[in-house]
DNA sequence: GCCTAACCGAGACGGTACGTCACGTCTTTTA
DNA sequence: TAAAAGACGTGACGTACCGTCTCGGTTAGGC
C-alpha cells in the first residue's frame, strides 16, 4: 500500500533485524510537525527530517527513494477515508463524495499540507501518477459511477456529458483550493454547487 | 510591471550603467527553453539559468531575489493577452474568457511552463499573492462585470451566485490542467462548459 | 599537532564514520603540487585545491577553517626535521641548526612554497602565531640551549647578549630568503656565517 | 617616479582632461587609513577602496594595473627618506643606514602597513622586483660603498666578505620584523648590532 | 566661447571564488 | 542486519570582487 516497501527484492523470511514500524511512524510524524509548524516546504529537506525524526538518513532512503516519494506517504496519510455514500438519491451522494474536499479545505493542519505538498508533488511526474491512480482517479471513478445509476434512475438527462459534468462538480472546490485559498467555505457549499449544477438538468425537463 | 524593478531606493535621474533589456529578455527566454526541452523545473537552477543565458549570476540576483520571483515573470510572459470581449451576448463574451485558458492548455510551450511553475509558485505565498493580484485577480474581475451585465440585460436570473457561477466556469478548464493535464480539450470546450452550466439560467425559467 | 582537528567537542569514543586520513594527505599533497606547477599562490582556492585533490569542498572545510589554516599545515609539512646536533663543540652545533636552513633555499620544492605561503600566512595573525609557536619559537629555544651550553663550557664569551647574537646567527639566512631570493647560497655558508660571528667573541679575548 | 603614470601610449601634449591629483592621493589616503583602522589586507578589496575613497571603480584601474601596483605606491609613500650619512666614520654611518629601520619598527602607522604589505608584495614576484630595484638595493649600494669605503680608511679588515658583512648589519632587524614583530627594540639596538659585528674585524686584530 | 577629448562617479556586466548546505552514498560502531 | 552517526564527492546557494564596459556629467586645453 505505502510506497516505503522498498526490500530489495527477495523471497524468504525477513532476516537480520527488522524495519521498526515505529521509525516509519515518526519519520511520517516528524515531516508533518514540521508543515504544521510552518516551515516552507522548500526548507524541508531529508537531512532536517532525520534530524526532526531522530533518525538516520540512511533510515529514510531505506525506505524511500527520495523526497518526493516520502511526501507522497505523507499527503496519503492526510486523506480523508473515501466517504459512506448513503446510496439514496444522487444528489445525497455527490454531495457525500463533495464534502470532504470542502472539510479539508478547512481544516489547517490538512489545509496546509495539501497547499504545499501537492503543488510540489506536481512537479514529479513520477510521483504524480503514483497519487493520481490512488487516490485522484479512485474518487474520479467512483463519481461517474454515481452519475450514470441516476441516469439509469431516472434522476438525471441521457444526454449529458458525464465527464463534463464530473469537472463542474470538482471545479469550483478545486478553484478555492488552488486559485483562492483563502476563501470562505460555506456550510451547504456542496449542496448548492450540486443543485446550481444540476437545475435544468433533470430528465423532465427540455 | 515586471517583477525585475528593484533598483535600490532612489528617485533622482538613473545613475551609473543602465540595465540592459536584452539580458532581461535573455534571462526569461533562457528559462522557457530549458522548460521546453523537458527540463524538469527542479533541475532548474540559477547557475544553470545563467549559463544557459550566458549571463553572470549577480546579474540575476540583481533583478530578481529568488528562483520563485523569476519564474513569476516567466509565467506572465506566456500568459496570453487579455481576450477582446466581442460584447454582444453575455455567452459570447464569456466563451472569450475561456477560450485562452483551454488554447493555452494545448500549446506545448505555454502548457509545460504552466504545468510546472505553476505549482512551484503556490509554495511561495509573497510570489503567489503578486501573481494572484496581476493575473488572476482581473480575470475575476471581469467574469463578474460580464455577469452582472447580463444580469442587467436580462440574459441571467437575478437570484444566482456570481461567485459560485464564477468557479464553475473556471472549474473544469483548472480541472483538466490540474489533475488531468493529458484530457483532451475538445474545440467547442468552452461553448460547452457556458452552455452546460446557463443551462435553466434564463430568467423566463423557475 | 596538526591544525587538522576540529572534530565539533566531544569526548567520548568517535561516532559515526571516521575521517580518512588519505583524504587528508591528498589534500596537501595537492596543495604542494600546483606551488611545485608554479601556481601562484593567490591563484590558489580552495576550489582549486578541491579539484586537484579530487575531494569535496567541504571536506576542506571539515579540517581547516580557511586556506591560511590549511597552508601552516602544508608549510609544516615541508618543515625539515630537527637537527640533530652533534653536541660536541657550540660551533658545529650551530652550524648543524643553520645548515637546513640553507638547504631549503636551495630546495625548488621547499623554496617555491616557502617563498610564497610563508608571506601569505604572516598576513593573519592568528595562523602566523600557530606557526611560531610550533616551528619557529623551538628552533630559537634550542639555539639558546646551544649558546648558553658555550658559555658554560667556556666556548663562548659571558657578556654577550643571547638574544642578538641568535638574531646575528639567523639573520643572513632570513635576509637571503626574503629579501634576495634568487642570492647563491655557497657550500660553507652556515660555517662563514657562524665564524664571523664568533670571531672575537671567544672567553680569552677582551 | 610613482606607478601610477600608466597613461596610453602616445607622444604629443595630453589632450582632453588632465588627470586629478587630488584624486590619486585621497586613493592611496584611503588604503593607509583602510590598513590603520586595522582592515586586514585581504578585505581590502579594490571596491572597498573605490568607496573609501569616494572614487570610481575605473579611476583606480586608470592608474594602477591591479591591486598590487598599487600597495607598491601605498608602500613607498610610507618610506622613510633618505638617511643622511654623517661621513665621518665607518660605524656612525652604518648606525645611521640602521637606524631607519627601528624606527619604522616602531612606528605604528608604518609597521601596519609594512607588515601586511610588505608580506603581499612578496607574492608577485614583478611587483617584488619593483620595490626591491627603487627601495631595497639602492640602500643595499650604499651599505656596501660605506663598507668599502671603511676598508679604504682602514677602519675594516680586507679579507671580510662585505656581503655577508651587509647581511649581518641588516639580519637581526628583518628578523625582529619578520619573525618577531612583537619584539623590543632597544634605543641603541643599531649600535649594539654594528659594534658586535665590527668586534674582531678591525685590521689591527688577526 | 565653443569643441572635443579625456576625466570623473556610478554602477551594470560576465566571471570566479567564497563558505554553507543538502543531496544520496558510504563506512563505522552499537544493538 | 538494522540503526544512528557522520564522512564523502557533488553541486547549488546567495554574496562579494574581479576587471571591463557603458552611462550622464565635468573640466580642461586648442581653435
Amino acid at each position: 500500500m505505502s510506497l516505503a516497501d522498498s526490500r530489495p527484492g527477495q523471497a524468504g523470511p525477513a532476516r537480520g533485524r527488522p524495519r521498526s514500524e515505529a521509525v516509519e511512524r515518526s519519520i511520517i510524524e516528524g515531516v508533518m510537525k514540521l508543515l504544521e509548524d510552518g516551515v516552507p516546504l522548500a526548507d524541508i529537506s531529508i537531512e532536517r527530517v532525520a534530524r526532526t525524526a531522530g533518525v538516520g538518513k540512511a533510515t529514510i532512503y531505506r525506505r524511500w527513494s527520495g523526497k518526493e516519494e516520502l511526501f507522497v506517504d505523507v499527503l496519503r496519510a492526510t486523506e480523508p477515508p473515501d466517504p459512506q455514500l448513503p446510496g439514496i438519491s444522487m444528489r445525497d451522494d455527490l454531495i457525500a463524495l463533495l464534502e470532504p474536499l470542502r472539510r479539508r479545505g478547512l481544516a489547517s493542519r490538512s489545509s496546509v499540507i495539501l497547499h504545499n505538498v501537492y503543488a510540489q508533488m506536481k512537479s514529479s511526474p513520477k510521483v504524480w501518477a503514483a497519487y493520481h491512480a490512488t487516490v485522484i482517479a479512485p474518487r474520479r471513478r467512483t463519481t461517474f459511477e454515481v452519475l450514470r445509476r441516476g441516469q439509469r434512475d431516472g434522476e438525471l438527462r441521457q444526454d449529458v456529458d458525464i465527464e463534463l459534468l464530473n469537472d463542474l462538480f470538482m471545479g469550483p472546490m478545486l478553484v478555492r483550493a488552488v486559485l483562492r485559498p483563502d476563501a470562505e467555505l460555506p456550510e451547504d457549499l456542496a449542496a448548492q454547487i450540486v443543485d446550481r449544477v444540476l437545475e435544468g438538468l433533470r430528465p423532465d425537463q427540455p
